[in-house]
Parts: structure tokens; C-alpha cells; sequence
DNA sequence: AAGGTGACTGTCA
DNA sequence: CTGACAGCCACCT
């Protein structure tokens, strides 16, 4: 497995209930600003093999990124059911939700 | 090997 | 806030 990949796993994993981390965001902590079509891709094959808060990762305009109706739905459930406010059109509140500091650990 | 594709992103309107 | 566009990059056909 590339260390990318790892990186990526490992960061999702931290992201705490209740806060959401943007593709790009998440790419550019693994060390690859360019990436964020890598981290969805990641997303979609490990995340239930890693069990990983697929639901918690969002675009940069703080939207529900997903085109799939029931999967979208399931992802603004989720995230209501932590405390996150998403309104009917899928947005959400970066300001108030977005992890502003970078807390990765190489340990895990 | 070559071209298409996507749960993206920043910019412009 | 929404929509259109052009970059980006690894994976699938």
C-alpha cells in the first residue's frame, strides 16, 4: 500500500464526531496538495474495510459531494446524528465545523 | 498504450 | 448561493 494511502486512512481516522475535514484538506495534510481526487478514490475502496468516517470527509464549498440520492441522504443523516447542521441543499457550516488545525500523529 | 472518468478545487460570472 | 470551466491525477477499459 502506497504511504499516501496510509497517510490518508490515518488522517480520516482522527477526524473527531462532530467536525468534517474537506478533500483537499485531507490531501494536502497527507502531502499531496494536488490529490483530493486520490482521497475520494480512497474513500470509496477502503472505507468499509477500514471502517473509516467516510461521512465526516466533504468538497470545499462545505457540501455533501455526492451524486448518488440514497447514498447523499445517508451522509446528511449521519452527520445531523453527530450535531452538524446540514441544510436541505447539503451545505454546511465550514466555519463552525471545519478542522482548522492540523492534529496528525505518526504514532495512531 | 490511449483515452475516459470522478463523493475535487479555485476562479469567474 | 448556483453554475460553468479548466486544471489535476490515479485508476479502469
Amino acid at each position: 500500500m502506497r504511504p499516501f494511502t496510509e497517510l490518508v486512512i490515518r488522517i480520516m481516522k482522527q477526524i473527531p464526531k462532530g467536525q468534517v475535514m474537506t478533500y483537499g484538506q485531507i490531501a494536502k495534510v497527507a502531502g499531496s496538495p494536488r490529490a483530493s481526487r486520490q482521497v475520494v478514490r480512497i474513500l470509496h475502496s477502503m472505507s468499509n474495510k477500514h471502517k473509516l468516517p467516510w461521512h465526516r470527509v466533504i468538497n470545499a464549498k462545505g457540501q455533501i459531494a455526492i451524486k448518488d440520492k440514497e447514498v447523499w441522504m445517508e451522509q446528511k443523516l449521519l452527520l445531523e446524528n453527530e450535531g452538524i447542521k446540514v441544510s436541505d441543499t447539503g451545505y454546511i457550516d465550514l466555519k463552525a465545523y471545519q478542522i482548522d488545525e492540523i492534529f496528525y500523529n505518526e504514532e495512531v
